[in-house]
DNA sequence: GATTTTATTACCTCC
DNA sequence: GGAGGTCCATAAAATC
């Protein structure tokens, strides 16, 4: 399981330089940028977008450190399934005191242990009133929206929508981190517009909306991880509590309450997904490595289950919202899968359900319902399984050539069964429709400066639309 | 068969 | 307005 990063010493070092040269000017840009706006006051250029985030020139980042490299127990020819227990005795290391006698030999950013969001904080101003945001957030649940009423004024609400009358205002868009985003995610509360996004360097920004309108701009910045952000969960009850991973091997917890990056996991293979089932805050599921699929259950503190499902990277891991125990997975293996997790045979995983793609496949995820399934693969397809069992397939034709650039078009559904959106190269939205089997539309605009790659559907606010680019942009899609 | 090299693509910054 | 730099994605081609 715990195989093949392809990855040598010397690469893996390479790549670190890269990655922190690239940080160091992403920062150093945006300050001269600062400066230069500020000097000259008036029009020149226009710029796209107003609001972007802001990096504090006394917190520089923390790139001039030597950097622990992480080896691969497989490069060290270890057998696989050491490196499993390796990667437990990493979290067990991980407290304070570990983390400070680190420090003291090497004092490196990615130190093993809790890191305070004061250190991980990136921006100019406090960060106090994104915190309260969030814990206010969390403390008023979805009064308007309740999971059981909700239901209805969500369905009233998606009957009503035309896609015609999806817009994006100008005030709706803003650059909210350096770099390509790999995830964007609404924070889940039915009177909040705060959006979460990932990028490729480790950082975690935040965008309040609401507070943006004002002087403030609303962006914070955190620096919490390494490398590549690959997932990021929040659960619904639960939304003070914000999980990131990334492709270095680490699981974070974003704790507002206890303003930290709690470490919750470290392995020495990537981490290339994550999710949690909607109904359980204790558990979380991540792939890891070539195929593997992890399950870490908080109460135990460590993983209690570790299966290899395919035989390439899983890309995304969804649950079903009727059956927490139905779960989907994608791989670069060509293949997306449906699995019980009750009836997985440990040695011979066998799906309830494959799906066939002639490429990579990077999402799989069911419908709002859990009646159907959206697959999109490097295939130039957008696969829609439905039926009793997921017996039937239609492959509809989508360009998913995104190329070296941009991050891969995942296909997302919206608020009911009726349409997935996912991205084209001509900077629009293509929305498809799963019962007529074709794009019927197309979401565009002049103030979309970039293709929008990653997407989120708010889960309460229907016609309210996330969509990320590889600039580090988010465009929020509203109704009117 | 396994590993390495190469072509592809779009965004941002600077001039 | 246009040139240059990007550089962890992927698959095909080339090489070992």
């Amino acid at each position: 399981m715990a195989s093949s990063q392809k990855l040598t010493e010397y690469e893996r070092k390479r790549l670190e330089n890269i990655r922190r040269n690239d940080e160091m000017m992403a920062a150093l840009k945006i300050h001269s940028k600062a400066t230069e706006l500020s000097a000259s006051s008036s029009a020149k250029r226009q710029r796209v977008v107003t609001k972007s985030y802001k990096v504090s020139p006394e917190k520089k980042p923390r790139t001039q450190s030597p950097i622990v490299i992480r080896r691969s127990l497989r490069t060290r020819g270890m057998p696989p399934e050491y490196s499993d227990f390796k990667a437990l005795d990493d979290t067990v290391e991980a407290t304070p005191v570990a983390a400070k006698a680190l420090t003291q030999s090497n004092p490196s950013p990615r130190d093993l242990g809790p890191l305070s969001s004061r250190d991980a904080y990136r921006g100019t101003g406090s960060d106090k009133l994104l915190m309260e945001r969030i814990l206010g957030v969390s403390k008023k649940p979805h009064e308007d929206f309740g999971y059981e009423n909700g239901g209805d004024s969500i369905k009233g609400a998606c009957d009503r929508l035309e896609l015609g009358s999806l817009s994006l205002n100008p005030e709706n868009i803003a650059r909210v981190v350096p770099g390509r985003i790999m995830n964007v995610r609404f924070l889940p509360c039915s009177n909040s517009k705060l959006i979460v996004v990932g990028n490729k360097f480790g950082d975690v920004g935040f965008w309040d909306v609401d507070s943006s309108m004002d002087k403030d701009d609303g962006i914070y910045l955190y620096h919490p991880h390494p490398g590549p952000i690959s997932g990021i969960s929040i659960q619904q009850q639960c939304s003070s509590k914000i999980f990131t991973s990334c492709y270095f091997g680490f699981i974070r917890l974003m704790d507002a309450e206890k303003e930290v990056f709690d470490l919750v996991y470290s392995s020495n293979d990537s981490i290339y997904s994550l999710s949690q089932r909607p109904d359980d805050i204790k558990c979380l599921y991540f792939s890891e490595g070539r195929g593997g699929f992890n399950f870490w259950d908080e109460r135990v503190g460590k993983c209690s289950t570790q299966w290899n499902l395919h035989e390439d990277r899983i890309n995304s891991i969804d649950f079903n919202s009727e059956n927490s125990n139905i779960m989907a997975t994608s791989s670069s293996d060509g293949t997306a899968c449906i699995w019980d997790l009750r009836s997985v045979n440990v040695d011979q995983p066998k799906p309830l359900k494959e799906v066939r793609h002639n490429r990579a496949v990077q999402s799989a995820y069911f419908s709002p319902s859990g009646s159907s399934l959206a697959t999109t693969s490097m295939d130039d397809t957008v696969g829609i399984v439905t039926g009793v069992n997921f017996d039937n397939t239609s492959m509809i034709k989508h360009n998913n050539q995104t190329g070296r650039w941009i991050s891969s078009f995942r296909a997302i559904w919206g608020w009911d069964d009726s349409y997935v959106f996912i991205g084209n190269m001509k900077r629009g939205v293509d929305v498809i429709s799963p019962a007529q089997k074709r794009t019927i539309f197309t979401l565009e605009s002049p103030h979309m400066s970039a293709i929008p790659c990653r997407f989120d559907a708010h889960p309460y606010n229907v016609g309210m639309l996330a969509g990320a680019t590889s600039g580090g942009q988010v465009y929020m899609w509203t109704l009117g």
